[in-house]
DNA sequence: AAATCTAATTATGCATTCATAATTCAAATT
DNA sequence: AATTTGAATTATGAATGCATAATTAGATTT
């Protein structure tokens, strides 16, 4: 068995705890589920997986174990895992869960959240706006998500940012399809003018209002795209 | 022929799928934890648990491995679990999060729960207020997580239930604290009639405020008895 | 006596093995 | 030919075994 590779990548990580094994398949399934490529709905045999990341079954199980319990693969009784399938149920469910805390932490940031750092949120959105302008979709999402991060972190509640990206992490495909019309982008990009407005003005009740809507008019597109289920 | 009749057998319980064992060693120590049974901070070795439970060291570990992702017990790199120790910072982070959780599920509730539903909740109310009158502090605590997840459920959305669960087992322990002072408790009733109130009159915005206001206030409450941590 | 270093013990991480449920495929019956 | 039954295969659930990191105990040194 070749399982020398592990001690290659201890140096750059973090310095004390190197993540166990159950730790990192859990991180490295999560990404693969979230970027698609598990998709929904597909079963993940253990066997297959064990080849691919050349460990035993026992960590993959606990990693699996804790994947489940995320929500974002479904464990069938002596039937194996699947890749949890979005369901227009579940997107009409979580986005207004989602809502509910991003409007929770605006509220918050608005009044914890450094000058300094409302500036680098700025500066994030400014960034967003030129990527919109330049039509760079991936460059946009990624921006996107990082002002909504940085709002989320900005609230000083690491639990909230912790249950939001446990949710988020759920429903990233979908969120993919959101502002595939050039009309709802543009409705999104004016939407962020007024969570940066808010947000400089420190007005916690009117950025909380405005992430919700923020979120409510998300779900509406994405929804769009799931006429077909 | 036979698997059809068995099929259809759905109304009892689950008589046909028995959880496996990860799961029901995840219930039962979630229930030891959530109960006190293993107080916060202690150890948790794997062979003592194994010894009391009968079992062996894979499915214990894969059940520690699920707690540790809701937050119950925290990892440590070959150092074994332990019970999360609850902190102040953890408490004041947590009760806002279930304040809004618990303000959206009311909002939804004034608008999805049927009339039979609401009377249901008022049933649960008048015998808190009955054993609210009657000092019975434990059933007032069951009938009261009663009506708290009645509207949870109410709500129609199952995923903010159980996010909401999640959180609500972390600071079980806490919840058990508030109301101990006379004063406190009867504005806990007082609080709830308006609750009840606002469910009945399906006034979404106020059902969200209060409920919000409620858990803002039970923190205070629990608060007062973590001032020695 | 206190501190430190080393050896022994213990507990954990992971791999392997065993047992059992589920699935598949072929054969037999209608 | 289609359906069904049953054996063979495969995959999963759980237990055991092995290697290694932590902890503890003891001995040696200052």
């Amino acid at each position: 068995m070749l399982m020398d590779a592990n001690s290659t990548t201890e140096a750059m990580a973090s310095p004390i705890s190197r993540r166990s094994l159950h730790e990192e398949l859990a991180a490295r399934l999560r990404d693969m589920i979230v970027e698609g490529a598990l998709p929904a709905g597909r079963k993940v045999p253990e066997r297959e997986l064990c080849e691919t990341f050349g460990v035993s079954r026992t960590p993959l199980r606990e990693a699996l174990k804790v994947l489940a319990s995320e929500g974002l693969v479904t464990l069938n009784q002596n039937r194996g895992a699947c890749v949890t399938a979005l369901t227009r149920a579940d997107l009409e469910e979580v986005f207004p869960i989602m809502g509910a805390l991003e409007a929770l932490s605006g509220s918050l940031a608005c009044a914890r959240m450094s000058d300094a750092e409302i500036e680098a949120v700025a500066a994030l959105h400014d960034q967003m706006v030129r990527s919109f302008e330049a039509g760079d979709r991936p460059t946009y999402f990624k921006l996107n998500q990082a002002i909504h991060r940085a709002i989320l972190l900005g609230s000083g509640n690491a639990t909230l940012g912790a249950t939001h990206q446990m949710l988020a992490g759920r429903i990233h495909r979908a969120r993919y399809m959101a502002n595939d019309d050039a009309a709802r982008w543009r409705a999104a990009i004016e939407e962020h003018e007024h969570i940066l407005a808010a947000l400089q003005s420190r007005n916690g009740p009117r950025l909380a209002a405005i992430l919700s809507d923020h979120l409510r008019n998300k779900l509406a597109s994405v929804m769009r795209h799931f006429t077909e289920d």
